[in-house]
DNA sequence: CCTAAAATGTTATTTTTTTAACATTATTTT
DNA sequence: AAAATAATGTTAAAAAAATAACATTTTAGG
């Protein structure tokens, strides 16, 4: 059960992130209860070291305020094969040349292909995250298509039904699709079973199918399957992969990019 | 020449730019002069716009501590009737108790909204724009669904025919509506024609109707019509309306609250 | 349903800030 | 240098906010 109280607290506090500093009248105001009121939700709040008090209101110490988009994206300078994977987001973005359709898929080797699209090129571009949505709608050119559906906290997608039925009634000239696991005997696969229709309708729907995934990724399994190799027409990854993929690649006629 | 009180100005700036907000009196220890020599330095200053006055001292505006977010948003201090829209967004917000489900429709008095849902709640969100969306997808605790489809750059939104379907499948405890023009003679109207499905799906969706428009919106029409007046449950606004519409909505039962 | 405790509201008082009017000191102009 | 002007300081009154003491309402426990 929460108490009135912590939930005034918690508005308090919201209405701070809009507009900071805010007077003790005011938030009366807003709330609908009394100065003292305030004063004494205030005077727990700075305790807590959630608010600094002044003579005339209270504002959000620094370390609350709102700030640092890179709280919606993957791709971080820390995490693993950050280079790489810098890397092969740039090779596979300067496949493209203007107006080309393309697919994005989820991960965080494609946010970087999002990052890397040439904004003087008039795109047509799908893609499925909320991180990929954020920089690809900065290009003012392209013509962004989102499927929608509910969202999944863990990978930033959105997925549903319906967004495969709007993938389905577009076709893109080229797509960009990620793995978790790539195997010469278990195939292609990823860790939610949630992405498996989408991956596969991605696959369905684009002319030039292109998987990109640094080499961290091969030889190793994940519950989800949703793709053979050979499927694919073109692979990007780094120079680390076992030399079995590249001679299946080459036996199979896979073009195989290595950055 | 340099003034005195011209370098006075760029102290008092330096000063906050190391401690924001700042007391009078504490500007005028520090500088060693009387209080009502800084008073009217922040006169001028806050003419200038290039700091922000309240009872007990000043502060720097937003729009000098910039963050990356806003690149992304509609809301915009800078925007007509913003404080009002402020105000709305976070009357509307208020409104809300843990486990509600909403429905979030376009808009920058929409944005306000988003940006003003309490974090702890568990709420279940729908929305329509990639602003809203982006601040909702902040709420950890709270369960998001984006219909999805095109891209419309001009309003941030994202619709399609599928979009609609999602739309159709879910319910929501509330719905929160925008207009860019409310008539009692030729009823809500908004300016996309690409809106209207996705504005009567929602009307359609929801048990409780909130109308979200500033005084501006009132004794306008636009080019798309969406809904009758006496549609809406409630309409929040703020004092500046015409007293026609305070009867009218007293008259049809319409609970009308302004800010 | 009743009681005790907690939370909130009311009011008067004190403190602080703001405003305004006027005095003083600097600065510029002639 | 004297007069005019601008900038700053002083003071008192007005306005706003903080505090404190007590009243009322709400909530939790029996």
């Amino acid at each position: 059960m929460i108490s009135k109280q912590e939930e005034r607290l918690e508005k308090i506090l919201s209405i701070l992130k809009l507009s900071n500093p805010a007077t003790v009248n005011k938030l009366a105001q807003l709330l609908e209860v009394s100065h003292m009121t305030i004063r004494r939700d205030i005077e727990i709040l700075e305790r807590e070291k959630r608010v600094e008090v002044f003579h005339g209101g209270i504002m959000l110490p620094d370390s609350q305020r709102r700030e640092n988009w890179k709280e919606y994206t993957l791709a971080d300078a820390t995490s693993i094969m950050c280079e790489e994977k810098k890397r092969i987001g740039l090779k596979a973005a300067l496949m493209l040349k203007n107006n080309d359709s393309l697919i994005l898929d989820t991960g965080s080797t494609a946010e970087y292909i999002s990052q890397s699209l040439n904004p003087e090129y008039s795109l047509s571009i799908v893609c499925f995250t909320l991180n990929a949505l954020i920089h690809v709608s900065k290009l003012k050119k392209s013509k962004i298509i989102f499927p929608g559906g509910y969202f999944h906290r863990n990978t930033l997608m959105f997925e549903s039904e319906e967004g495969i039925s709007i993938l389905k009634k577009n076709r893109a000239a080229i797509a960009f699709v990620s793995a978790s696991g790539i195997s010469l005997s278990l195939g292609v696969t990823c860790s939610n079973s949630y992405e498996r229709e989408t991956k596969k309708t991605i696959m369905g729907s684009s002319m030039k199918k292109v998987l990109v995934a640094d080499s961290s990724k091969f030889d190793i399994v994940h519950s989800t399957y949703f793709a053979e190799l050979q499927d694919f027409d073109t692979v990007i990854t780094d120079e680390g992969i076992p030399d079995k993929y590249r001679i299946f690649c080459k036996n199979n006629n896979i073009e195989l990019l290595t950055v």
